[in-house]
DNA sequence: TGGCTTGAATTGTGATCACAAATTTCGGGT
DNA sequence: ACCCGAAATTTGTGATCACAATTCAAGCCA
């Protein structure tokens, strides 16, 4: 079966019903709670959220332009299922990005900002012990645009964070084999490149971390 | 009047009716024939296009998601107008993704593509001296696409086209004063860069090119 | 003259419907 | 068993309508 259910929160929900179901989707797209591949339809979007169709379908055309959702020639709704080459090119894009955000955050990372880092990071090793993937990619995802939002550059985060939704749906299967492989202290590395201010250690380490998911992919 | 008409092919065009009025649109921006600033409305492109407000607002919502297009709080629809520090960190990014798309093209870099860059180039000085700006704007991104295309890297490519879509409206009144000051031979570096094979060169070149249009703007 | 209020027109949002294309399902033939 | 074809269902597309919010304009008052 297709038809696609989904318990949406009813009455308090504030603003535009297409922005809801849209920050919804675009969530669970993102933090890998969707597995590439699934199909959606607009009615089934619809009668989740308790919408009609017009509001799934100009939630749907959104994610489609931002990548988050596939659509065939004829129409078809799915979770991209991305090829090997294909996510070679997003994390070296990632790769030239994130950097960049780092360094520009360097100067404005107050001790305050490094320690709410490290916090979040003891939430991802939590994630990773409770083997709950999509809470990792969640507290990763947030470890990182933490980070970055520092750096005062909201084009640049927002185009990454593209990315991250582009990934979203692969994420989770990519992680799972994170367990037995990965999982070096790139954080830590970034977080000591931080606190010594030392720009071209924080590039390699955020360049490390960002391109780690893609090194188990070809093994 | 806020009212927008616009003489729209009507007979003979093929497929959605909401993708003909996409792409339109989405020329009309990225080749700044529409001033930063311009208001359109749903009804009014439906009338220009010969189709309800439906398939308009889906093109519009799909150009809003791109940056073609901004949205006010009220859903008031206008081409962006990039403040300075927007403009910048966009250039950033182009003289961060462009350098790298054009080494992955490097090596697939024939004599025959070469040529065919250089006859494009001549395009672009002769708009240059036509001062037609979006003509001018038409061509050197042609330029662009053509050398990039050969990265074999179409989630990069789309990524910069899509910077290009967002600098659309911008680039017009940005090239309008390049008459005066720059207008170097960026693209004959670039072309020498690639018969030389030189990488550096070449990533050297294409960032001078991208960042030459923020440079006339700083002064 | 300038600023504010009120009314009319404009505009985006969402629901509903008809329609065509595609997918799926099911049955018969080899 | 397997493959193929026709019917039935599902699905996206586009049009139309009602509605609320916003915007704009005229007009009034200070």
């Amino acid at each position: 079966m297709t038809t696609n259910q989904k318990t949406a929160a009813q009455p308090p929900e504030t603003g535009l019903a297409h922005e809801r179901v849209y920050r919804t989707l675009r969530h669970q797209v993102m933090f890998g709670e969707l597995p590439p591949g699934e199909a959606l339809t607009l009615r089934g979007i619809g009668t989740s959220f308790n919408v009609s169709m017009t509001p799934a379908r100009e939630a749907v055309r959104r994610l489609v332009a931002e990548g988050a959702l596939s659509m065939s020639a004829s129409g078809r709704i799915t979770t991209p299922e991305i090829g090997n080459d294909r996510l070679e090119e997003l994390a070296a894009i990632r790769a030239l990005l994130e950097p960049e955000l780092a360094c520009r955050a360097l100067p404005r990372a107050h001790p305050a900002l490094i320690d709410r880092l490290r916090s979040i990071n003891s939430t991802v090793d939590q994630m990773v012990v409770k083997q709950d993937a999509s809470g990792y990619i969640r507290s990763n995802l947030e470890f990182h645009r933490t980070l970055y939002l520092r750096a005062q550059a909201p084009a640049m985060l927002a185009m990454v964070e593209t990315l991250w939704l582009q990934l979203g749906p692969t994420m989770r299967q990519l992680y799972s084999r994170m367990q037995r492989g990965g999982r070096l202290g790139h954080h830590r590395a970034i977080l000591a490149a931080l606190r010594a201010g030392d720009e071209q250690a924080l590039k390699l380490a955020v360049r490390e971390d960002v391109t780690q998911g893609l090194r188990m992919l070809s093994v």
